[in-house]
DNA sequence: GAGTGGTCTAGACCACGTA
DNA sequence: ACGTGGTCTAGACCACTCG
């Protein structure tokens, strides 16, 4: 026989059923901890642990002093790849980020642009090619925002040696892209990696998202036509707010 | 003044500056909770709420009677994009997935296949535009294996009528692509959509992951060239051993 | 048998927003 | 003022494994 399930999870178990279920729907208030206790007859921290649980699931989100309520799952589209389905009416040649949210009925102004010259962090230094000790990389840092909102943290590197005497170096909120081709570095590929982790706390601070939502790390590295690396973008992107896309052709 | 940390927040600061400064590298053991309690003047419980919070960031695995371990952050790489970096050996006609997992030195067998006809769950219906009440649609259930363990699970949707008298429509376990093409259904575009969230119960059984690590849901349909969906594939990845990777051609 | 984590209890004090 | 969640304490019992 399987061991019985500790009280906190079949309570858990409980609850998550009736969301399931609809009857308790999206925006719903969840039985407070002492009401929960009473309820199923335990203490308040075995109530409470049952709802952390749903927490950590991501199922149920806390109201600071109005109780816990069912999460709406609602999610943005963030389209990655620069291809596009015919008849799709994005122009792909600006920022991607903003046509994907504004198409979406959100607002994508807002934010900050951070430019600085700092030795390169050792993953950063390896992709580039770089070398921690003597060498020096450009970051654009950015808060990508959604209707007043923090959604994406953006950090762009580059080699000095590469944008230096370009825009790029420079802390001015560029549309970009073919600044890298005309300083004479044509970029051909993207290669994108995708880490699925739990924030850092300085992430959970910058983000401003819920404790317990998991992070997209997107790490794009874009790709002369003789591979060297000359950029790399670092994302981090909220679980609960995002999805990613891409189109491929086959 | 920022409200002082809580203990426990603070204990679990302080573990995790010794793991990034590398006092506490992979493998290391932590302080059990009696020890971590004595040493900071606190209860047990206050030890154990510290040592949660790293295993909720993923830094921390528990061993069951033995302790808390910091967590290996080594990562396989599953390349979900058909383009291909010249130079590259893969060949993209089979199973990518088995190229990838065997290329970076680890075995790809085992897992199991079930498939199934089944009345279409919800989302499935509307990808693929079949009536839940009265269409029929085939699963293809899979587990990929890595080193004889769970890794991923894999599950294909297809509309009955469209498969009905192939071999995907049968327990078989083909490696062909063309079965759709030869049905006359040319695909010639994938969209992938990747969601970032944490396991269901289930999800956790069936991947044996541990608790609190998130996953990504990757759902992949794909279209004929008058864009009808002809095939529906939802991955569910553990984030702690695998990136999901793109090339993409600029 | 000693030591690990897993769970639970019954209390307590706090900050703080809503009503 | 009341009720919410956030935190902490000091105890307890359990299942299990390792030496």
């Amino acid at each position: 026989m399987s061991p019985t399930e500790s009280a906190s999870r079949q309570i858990a178990g409980e609850l998550r059923a009736r969301t399931s279920s609809g009857a308790l729907g999206p925006g719903a208030l969840l039985p407070s901890e002492p009401e929960l206790a009473a309820l199923h007859r335990v203490s308040r921290q075995t109530a409470r642990s049952a709802l952390q649980i749903l927490e950590h699931e991501g199922l149920v989100t806390v109201l600071p002093r109005r109780g816990r309520i069912v999460r709406r799952q609602h999610r943005l589209t963030w389209n990655l790849s620069t291809f596009e389905l015919p008849g799709s009416t994005a122009s792909s040649s600006v920022d991607a980020w903003t046509t994907d949210i504004s198409g979406q009925g959100y607002d994508p102004t807002g934010g900050t642009l951070d430019v600085e010259r700092i030795t390169p962090p050792p993953d950063v230094a390896q992709v580039l090619g770089l070398d921690p000790n003597t060498d020096t990389c450009v970051v654009r840092r950015r808060v990508r925002h959604v209707d007043g909102r923090p959604a994406v943290i953006s950090d762009d590197y580059f080699d000095l040696r590469v944008v230096e005497g370009t825009e790029l170096a420079e802390p001015e909120d560029t549309t970009r892209e073919n600044v890298l081709k005309e300083a004479g570095y044509e970029q051909v590929y993207d290669v994108d990696e995708i880490i699925v982790r739990m924030p850092t706390p300085d992430e959970t601070r910058r983000l401003d998202i819920q404790p317990g939502t998991p992070v997209a790390e997107h790490r794009r590295t874009g790709l002369t036509p003789d591979h060297r690396s000359v950029r790399l973008m670092v994302s981090v992107i909220p679980g609960d707010t995002i999805v990613l896309r891409y189109v491929i052709p086959t």
